[in-house]
DNA sequence: ACCTGAACACCGTTCAAGT
DNA sequence: ACCTGAACACCGTTCAAGT
């Protein structure tokens, strides 16, 4: 009776962050409800009073990813610099949380047949919102054009591309480096960059 | 005693097939070993005479998408036409291949944490190459210059990063129609492209 | 409101045995 | 060489019962 369960009332976060480190160490089928109650040392079925069952634990720790994704942008972009050092400290940031966290990124882009709404798509809204946050900083651009929304699109594109690739591994991390920044150049170079930084 | 199994010798390519079909459907969660072995009526040991465990499979499965989406983007490329256009090209079969087989693809850009060499990676190897055929023929690069590789990188991962946005439904099908041109047109129009195509 | 613990159906894996 | 079928440990989910 010595082993009562300490974490009255936030039980919930306590599952949730045993949870991303157990996806970082053997990806989504190694995660287990059963297993994540043992380490909280509550029963098995306790885990149920929180999440109706296991892929609510998923969305849930998909909804954390994205706004932990979120803060990690804001911070770079907290960074003083050129629109194109920012685009650059963005991009890594992007990238790390990626490779750091690959299962949980699959997590939060995975296929769903469902409707795209609830608190995941609200939360993955917030994150393509920092870009254009970001943009609409530095850019002249009347609202109307729809210039900023593609240059959004491709980057964030590219960014995902880039993380997808480094992650399994299909390239390495100075190949991602210098795939960053050939993609920060690109851009901004492009006739699509320029239309955002002096239309 | 009606019910022999048919396929004698080639029940590997069976489970393979209903396999592609099951991940289609449910997902990687939703494979199960004994379920194919039901739909194939083998008794739920027969599997592992081809397949050590489930994971090899999983492993089997991601090697044949490779080989298949090689196969539509040699196809793609069959058709005559510019880079330009075959560029497009090529970027809407490798868009169609990742929604209409997302899970399938997810398998293929797993995050693994084994070294990179076996059967996968050279049939990501092979899938890569595609790009580079395609760039030979009408570059007139030197292939000293690494331009057509980042230029390829750059492509590849552009793609990777649009199918995985409309595969998870953070963009629609319209916008990822437009972001393909985009990028097509941002990356010929490039310094990059420029030394391709005159260099 | 939150947690326990038995119960159920399902799963991957192993392995001796068959053909 | 390939397949069968029992056995084992594990899992998600449900639910009556406790506090």
């Amino acid at each position: 009776m010595a082993s009562r369960p300490f974490h009255h009332g936030n039980l919930r976060v306590v599952l949730l962050e045993q949870a991303e480190a157990m996806l970082r160490e053997g990806g989504v089928g190694g995660l287990s409800l059963r297993e994540l109650a043992r380490q909280a040392g509550v029963s098995h079925g306790a885990p149920r009073s929180h999440f109706v069952d296991r892929q609510a634990l998923l969305d849930a720790l998909a909804e954390q990813g994205f706004n932990r994704l979120t803060d990690n942008l804001r911070t770079a972009l907290r960074t003083p610099g050129t629109l194109e050092e920012q685009a650059r400290l963005v991009g890594r940031a992007y990238v790390d949380f990626a490779v750091h966290d690959a299962a949980l990124m699959d997590l939060m882009f995975a296929a769903k047949q469902d409707a795209p709404s609830g608190p995941i798509h609200e939360a993955a809204l917030r994150l393509f919102q920092v870009f254009d946050q970001a943009l609409a900083r530095e850019s002249t651009q009347s609202p109307a054009d729809d210039a900023r929304e593609r240059f959004k699109l491709l980057f964030t594109a590219t960014m995902q591309g880039t993380a997808t690739l480094l992650a399994s591994r299909r390239i390495d991390r100075p190949q991602a480096e210098k795939l960053i920044d050939d993609a920060v150049d690109v851009l901004l170079a492009s006739e699509l960059g320029g239309r955002l930084l002096s239309g």
